[in-house]
DNA sequence: TACAATGTTGTAATGATTACATATATGATT
DNA sequence: AATCATATATGTAATCATTACAACATTGTA
């Protein structure tokens, strides 16, 4: 059994070829890619996927939390393979999704709120790339 | 000019009777409603309000900042009329979703990261409330 | 009133996601 | 190995939120 069947069983994820394949996919891949980027991705490499099954797959990965979910970006949701606390960055111009650090003490509680009892915590930050800052102060001059 | 169209005005938004409706809406119930709740609410009211304005409204209202959007509940966007900086929590027994206090030194600059700028921050709690976290130990029993 | 610009409406199209029925693969038992 | 039960994968069709678009209505101005 390989490293990436070795980590869904971890995760108490029977493993297949797909599921196998597309834990593989996000593992090397932190682009945090969308649902048809990955099904695109490795339909070469396995021409019978169906996209249902991506669909089916990343809702047995994420329910045995051995993925993320992300809706930063309003059009699609992505998806994360890196299940450490972090938070994620978007740049309104290029569009691509950073991992950031998580700010401390957010872990904790909520000031105010101490009654709560919180699961999971998505910190999202939306603006511009120093790359992209760069290339909208060389268009202004 | 009543106080909603002065809060338009003053957001660079021209008031129309069906703007000033969803404004006024959204700041007397911070609810955080989706699309279709603030549509069925109003429409007895105001009986030829259109599924279209609704969205056409919230887009302007978005991009004068006299709104946020919440994507912490992945089947509907989410509207708060209050764009004061907060956090929020979502309840997943329940489905309510709370504003929460943003914790300190979030706004300034993401450690690692301080060449990036931030415009916006978005901050989602998920767990259960204290009124659910009864009913679930109670259901226990 | 006439005109131009802006806002509203309803219908139809889009696109992501889900439901569901069928087919395939897996694992245990004989 | 053959059988069987269970779990997984596939393809099509349905759903549902959102957007595109064209026609209509309103507003403000001359």
């Amino acid at each position: 059994m390989n490293r990436t069947a070795q980590h869904l069983v971890s995760h108490n994820i029977k493993p297949s070829a797909q599921r196998i394949a597309i834990m593989k996919y996000l593992m090397e891949h932190p682009t945090h890619p969308s649902v048809d980027k990955i099904y695109c991705d490795l339909l070469p490499d396995m021409p019978t996927l169906s996209r249902t099954t991506v669909y089916n797959t990343l809702r047995v990965l994420e329910e045995n939390d051995a993925l993320i979910t992300l809706n930063i970006d309003s059009k699609n949701v992505r998806y994360d393979g890196n299940v450490m606390p972090h938070a994620h960055f978007m740049c309104r111009s290029c569009g691509k999704i950073y991992d950031t650090a998580l700010p401390e003490g957010i872990l904790k509680e909520i000031p105010g709120m101490e009654t709560f009892q919180i699961d999971a915590i998505k910190l999202y930050y939306k603006g511009l790339c120093q790359e992209c800052q760069e290339k909208e102060n060389n268009n202004k001059e």
